[in-house]
Order: structure tokens, then sequence, then C-alpha cells
DNA sequence: TCCGTCAAGTCAACATAGTTGACATGAGGG
DNA sequence: CCCTCATGTCAACTATGTTGACTTGACGGA
């Protein structure tokens, strides 16, 4: 896992604009930044990084998924997915078992301890959300959402 | 470069709710990758990608910047700047040199060619965020800003 | 029953992006 | 003359991804 020494101590650097929208360029850049970080702090402490938590997240709010689907979601190769997911396996922190009419596929499942790390991984980055959220009111956390979801529809 | 097929190809799955705020999680998700796309792709076309495009970005809003202060401003050891900043280089997007009368520290610098690349990939950022902004309107932008910068300030 | 297809698993080779640690070089300053 | 500081470079490592090639095991149809 990368060291998170140095992006702890990141701080949002004062650089000329040479555009208007240049303040809101970095401020996507350090959104990211600032809704992952103590995310990815917890994840590291239990040997997991954002892989796994990708993985964990998906499975949550689909059990009993495929491997297939499960790469589409993701959107990375099964080559790439084999290693995090074995780990997750090994860990019990997942189950995987064949369909009982559908022997081709496996259904994927959280274990209670794998619902725990996914849970308490998640709440740290919706605890910066919320926060954000409660400052801004709710007519400002709706502005944003509306702004985020166009920016995300750009593909 | 990790190639890009599958990363334009993804889609914003959908996926069951387990808490009031994971759609505003999926957002931030997505919309990072809506956001970073485009120039993903035409930096791949030019043979570089997101590490030599923060180099240039952060160089063209400070001329004459020091290695050691490209090092602090984008979080990386001095070993991971070196391949991408001496491509770079080679490429004569960037020029370097001693300093007048401070022959310790090199000083970093755009040539035209590194300007309209930098320009080029950061103008695919902000035309995604551009057009989300017309769509929500000036009070829409503001808006998204404040949150944005609540969450950055997560550190 | 055999054969093709499909989901999954696995191996090798590689690219990229980062990390530490150790050490060299060259300029400036006391 | 020596110490410090900015930079450069080498090696070894980790992690995350990619392709390509191949196996295994289950299903389903001619």
């Amino acid at each position: 896992m990368p060291k998170t020494s140095q992006a702890a101590g990141l701080h949002r650097a004062s650089l000329a604009k040479l555009h208007e929208l240049d303040a809101a360029l970095e401020l996507m850049y350090y959104g990211w930044r600032g809704m992952t970080l103590e995310a990815d702090e917890y994840l590291a402490k239990q040997g997991l990084s954002r892989p796994h938590h990708r993985i964990l997240y998906v499975v949550a709010r689909r059990p009993d998924i495929a491997i297939g689907s499960l790469i589409e979601i993701l959107g990375i190769s099964k080559q790439a997915l084999n290693r995090p997911l074995n780990l997750l396996l090994d860990r019990k922190l997942l189950t995987s078992k064949r369909a009982p009419e559908q022997h081709r596929s496996k259904l994927l499942r959280l274990t209670g301890a794998g619902q725990r790390i996914e849970q308490k991984a998640s709440d740290h980055e919706r605890k910066v959300l919320r926060e954000a959220f409660d400052r801004a009111g709710a007519s400002g956390a709706a502005a944003w959402m509306a702004v985020m979801g166009a920016i995300a529809d750009n593909n």
C-alpha cells in the first residue's frame, strides 16, 4: 500500500489562477482527497485499501452478485479483481457460493465482519459529506447534488 | 499507462442505497471520473498521463518553481517525481535552468508546447465543470463551491 | 452422448505510480 | 576546508492495473 504520510500532510496549495474555473478544478481534486482521506487511513489499518473497499461497497448493495457483474460494475479486468477478491475471501469478509439451480456463477455476500468494515469505511466518507451538507443547508446540498450529477453524466 | 477502454464504458451502476448519503458518495466517485475522463484520454494520446498533467498544471501556475517546492505541492517523493519530470524535460514540454544568483535550485518553466498541452488537458476538465455550472446557474455553482470547500478542508 | 459455450480461475509478462534507503555531485557559506 | 542544502540517481520493493493464453467445470442443445 502507498504510504499516507504525504497525503495526510497535503495542504491545498495556493496557485495562481490562470482561468476562472481553476478554483473549481482544484476543489474537485482536494474534495476527492478530503472525502477519501480518513477512509483510506482506516482501511490501511485493516490491511486493506481502496479496491477492497470498492468490492465491499458494491457487494453490500448487491448481495448475491456474480463475479462477472462485479467486474462490470467496477470496470476492471477479471485478473485485476482476482487478488483483492481472494484476499477478502481468505479473510472471511466475503463468502462465495454457487447458486442452487445455476452452478455456473458464484454468488458473493458479505460476512458480518465484512459488513462492519464496509460500514466503517463508508461512514468515514459519509461523515465528511454530512458535515459539509450541514454547513451548506438543504438547498446547498441539493445544488451540490445537481451539479455533481451533471459532471458525473459526462461520458 | 492503464487502458481507458474499461473506464470509458464505465456507467453509473444502479446500486441499492443503504444510507441516505450513498447517492452523494457515489456522485463524488462518478463526478471525479466524469471530470477527468476526457482529459485522461487526451493525455494518453500524447503519451502522457495524470502525473505529467499535475506537474504541468502546477508549473504553469508557478513559473520558475524549484523542484523541491514542486515535490511539496504534489505531495510525492523526489524519486517518484523523477521519471515523469525527466520525460517532460526530454520532450521539451518543460525547461529547467539555474537561477542567476542562486545556483543551488533548478527553476522550472513550461515551453510553448508544454503550455499548449497543459491548457488543452485542463480545458477538457474545465469544459465539464462549465457545462455543469451552466445548467445549475450561478447560485448552484456557488453552492457547489461552498460544499466542495467544506469537503476539501477535511484534513 | 458429445460438443460448444459460458463463468470462473490461474499463470506469465508487463506498465505505471508510488514508496525507502543509500549514495553522488555540485554550489554556497562560515 | 568543511558542512549543508538542492538535486540527481541507483536499487529494491509494493500495489494496482493491463493482455494474452490456458484450464476447469457446468450447462444446454443437436
